[in-house]
Order: structure tokens, then sequence, then C-alpha cells
DNA sequence: CGCATAATTGATTCAGCTCAAACCGAGTGG
DNA sequence: CCACTCGGTTTGAGCTGAATCAATTATGCG
């Protein structure tokens, strides 16, 4: 409190972001799928549009209706794409690093359709629209990469609509867990990054019944203590969501990393 | 009969496929937005490397887990897309005249994650992909442009999950069909083109509900006589759908038709 | 500790689904 | 011309999944 500031009603009133100006990670960048089989050169043109910023949790990162400054890539953190309408907020994608943050908007100077918030620590790279516009133009690798990208978040959307209308909430809920637990395949203990809430709003449910679809798909081999997920018996877990309304269920090969 | 074929059972059985190869209507392939800003020459190289296709009502133009030949656009006609599971199927979008039939399935030779159905006899212009990629690869203009049709349906992609989430059926009904008539303004009378069990595919409910929130909405000034959608009053109809969870509601500037 | 926020639990309500029956309009055949 | 069938639409009567409201219990965090 001493810098006149109480944090805790900072963070509830969803402060106007006052993101830091940070470094970029320069191998990282240059390591970014949407600049695979672009000529060097010309990614380091991009590099030196860029600047890296970084948000703190709980703080807005796009607000709807507003537009969006340049091309936008999540390198740490977790951005929730979600329409907020007063209190209650419903989610579309929840977009992970490597993600680019509403591509279409700032492309294309439209509106963003969603507010976009930092669920994590957050850092972004933004690339200054005017060496995009340039690169697109005369690079078509790049063009088709970012395409790629757009493509895939359209694909999430698709399989998001699917899900809402032909899944149950106890479905959408193991179907998501399942897929964070094939995501940190490497890690030991698979995570849940966010807060049920935030995971309520991303599935279409409120908290309370996120809460009790819990208890139900535990009697399915899916488990969730503290934040760690547990799945004690996945063929019956994979049996409970229900035949894949979608098929594949590897798509980072697209450019999307979405969840 | 006389062709020792049943119309009806035909329909019914959602025969695969037989489309009939068609002419290209070349006035109209060139004035299309995506070819906005390309040099005719190019264009005229993508038009040598197109075919022209007919499809019948009710067929199946895709099948989701199928890959797609080229980069196909709607001339005529309209596209469902939706997930068929059994006999229960689950729309996702509407596709006009203009539209990119799933660009990006076509474009990096994915699987499609919806099957596409032609509610009315369709014509569309397939590209052949050899050429698409080309001229990709060279006409920054022509990526960007396709960009932006495959950002449009992003668009909405997530106006559809919005409404989904946080509209009631009613709603999304009225909506829609505020739609309609906002893209028929033109014409004197607004015109339902589509089967309204189709309609109630694409809005997420049932036929029945469907049918109960005609009902519903005649009441706040929406009626629909035969095929002929009657707004009464505007203004109340416009409060009835709610505040409207995104801005905008001409998207034709970007490259999307859908509905 | 003590306060605020997050998560759970229970009771109740309601929108929309399901199932079944009636209805309607168009094409078919007697 | 009328009866008949067949798809599609409407209507009605339950049922149910998930939301809402309210109260309680964890879980940080300063």
């Amino acid at each position: 409190m001493r810098d006149g500031y109480d944090h805790r009603s900072a963070a509830k009133v969803l402060a106007p972001a006052h993101p830091a100006i940070a470094r970029v990670d320069v191998d990282e960048f240059r390591a970014h799928p949407i600049f695979q089989g672009v000529k060097e050169q010309v990614v380091d043109r991009l590099l030196q549009a860029s600047t890296g910023l970084q948000y703190r949790e709980r703080s807005i990162i796009v607000r709807e209706g507003a537009g969006l400054s340049g091309l936008q890539i999540i390198q740490r953190g977790l951005v929730d794409l979600a329409h907020v309408d007063g209190d209650n907020e419903c989610g579309v994608l929840l977009l992970s690093p490597k993600d680019l943050l509403l591509p279409g908007a700032s492309l294309f100077a439209e509106d963003a359709l969603v507010t976009g918030m930092a669920l994590t620590t957050t850092r972004l790279v933004i690339i200054e629209p005017s060496a995009v516009d340039a690169v697109l133009e005369e690079s078509g690798v790049f063009a088709r990469n970012v395409m790629n990208a757009v493509s895939g978040q359209w694909r999430m959307a698709v399989r998001n609509i699917l899900d809402l209308n032909c899944r149950s909430a106890a479905q959408r809920l193991a179907c998501f867990l399942l897929r964070l637990v094939d995501l940190q395949a490497d890690s030991p203990a698979p995570i849940l990054p966010i807060a049920k809430r935030h995971l309520a709003g991303r599935l279409g449910m409120t908290a309370e019944t996120l809460s009790r679809m819990l208890q139900v798909i535990a009697t399915e081999g899916i488990h969730l203590r503290g934040r760690m997920i547990i799945v004690r018996n996945r063929a019956r877990a994979d049996e409970f969501c229900g035949p894949d309304p979608y098929s594949s269920r590897d798509d980072r090969h697209l450019n999307v990393f979405a969840l």
C-alpha cells in the first residue's frame, strides 16, 4: 500500500494494462514457425521492427472493439480470449506460447472481436505493422506460414463449436484435461495452468458446474488434485470423451498451440 | 422416374456426389475479391488452372476426414458446413457465393474437420493446388487476400461460439433472420433460403425448438410466413437480440459472406 | 491472524431436448 | 378428382443438464 496502490483491488478492476518493455529473445524469435523457410535476412528485418512487451497477470492486452498495433506473438504465458459482458465472461480460446494474438485483427486493422487477457505473466513480441506488411508482400513463404497459423486458429474455433453443440459439459472438461496431459507429455506431472474459474469460462460452463463435473470425470479415471492432473485410466477416459467429433489430435504441425 | 431414378430416395441417401463439369464464368471469376489488386496476368494463370463444378442439392462436396483437391470458391448456391454424426448433424457455418470452401484444409492439405453439403444447387470453381501454391508464393497481394478470407471465417466462427454461449435460442434465431434481412436489403421481400431443419442445425438447436422460437420472436416483431421474412418492428427486434456481443455487422469488406 | 478471493456443496429453476402424435402440402396413382 | 403417401413442420407432455442462488468451506497472502 505504500505506493498508494492496493494490489488486490488493482487486480480486480482489471487495471488498464501498463506493460513493461522487455527484451526480445532473439533465438526464440528466429525459431518461430512462422519464419520457417523464410530467408534469414528477411527475418532479421522483422526482428529489427520488433519490441518485446511484458504484461502482468490479469492485465488486459486487447480490449474488444479496439484495434491492434502490429503482429503480436506470444512468447511466454497464457492469454485468454473471451467476450466479457459485465461480470460474466465467455471464453473463446486460450492462447499459448508461439501463438499469434488475433492475427486477423492486427493484419487487417479490424477491431478485436474479443478481449485478450493475460492469465499468467505474459511476454509478447510485437512486430511493426509496416514491416509485416512489407514482408508479407514480398515473401510468399512468410505469408503462407501466417496463413497456416490463422487457419489453425479457425480449426480450433470449429472444434469449440462442435464441442459446445454435441458434447456434454463433463465430456468437454475431460477432453480438455486429456489434451493438456498430452501437451505436457514430457513433463512428469501434468499441470492445470490456470484457475478453474477461467477453465470453466473457456469450456462454456459455470464454475459451479465445473466443480461438479470434476466429480463426474473422477469416476471415469481423470482426477484433479490441486493443480495436478492425474489420469488413472486413460482408456476409459478416452472412451468417456465420446467418439471424437474431429479426427487427429495433434495440431502442432499447424501453427497452433492454443487450447 | 423415367430416367430410372427416384429423386426422393436419391436425395435422402445423400448420394455420393457426382458433380457435373460446368463452365467457369470468367468475368465473375476475375471480379472475385481474392483477386483484388492482383495482376491480371496472374489471375489469368489461375483461371487457366480452374475448373467449374456443379453439385446438385443435398449432395456432399467434402466429407469430414477427407482431403480437398484445390482452392474452392463458391459461385452459386449455399453450402452447409457441419459435423454429421449418424442422423443428427451440427452446423458450423453456412457458406454463400464468393466464400472459400475450407481454405485452410485445401491449402495445407489437412483433412476437413467438417462435411460440406450443398443445400441448394451449387456451383464452384476449383483452382489446381499447384497453381495456387505458385501464385501464393509469388504474389503477396493474393496471399494477403486469401488470408483475409480465412481470417474472416475465423471471425464468423468466433461469433458463433459467442452466440452459443451467451445468447438464448430465440435470440440466435432472431439475429440470424435480421442478418438475412440486411443481406438482402436490396430485394423487396427477404427470403429464408434454406429448410428450417438446416437452419436449426446451424443455430445449434433442434427443429422443434426452432419452431417454438419462431413463435417467440413473432411477439418481438419478426415473422416468418412461408419462406418470407417479415420484420414488423425492427427497433424492438434489435432490442430483443440483446446487446450485440460483437460490434460491427457488415463483414463483407472482409472476404466473408458466410452466414 | 484476518481478510479477500476461490472453490465446493446443496436446493431450486429453467431452457432446451426427447419422444410421440397430429398436421400439412406436394407429388403420385387410382 | 380424391385418396394416399411421404417429407417436413408443428404441437404437446415430460425429462434433464446445466444455470442460478445461497450458504459454506478452503486457499492464499499481507
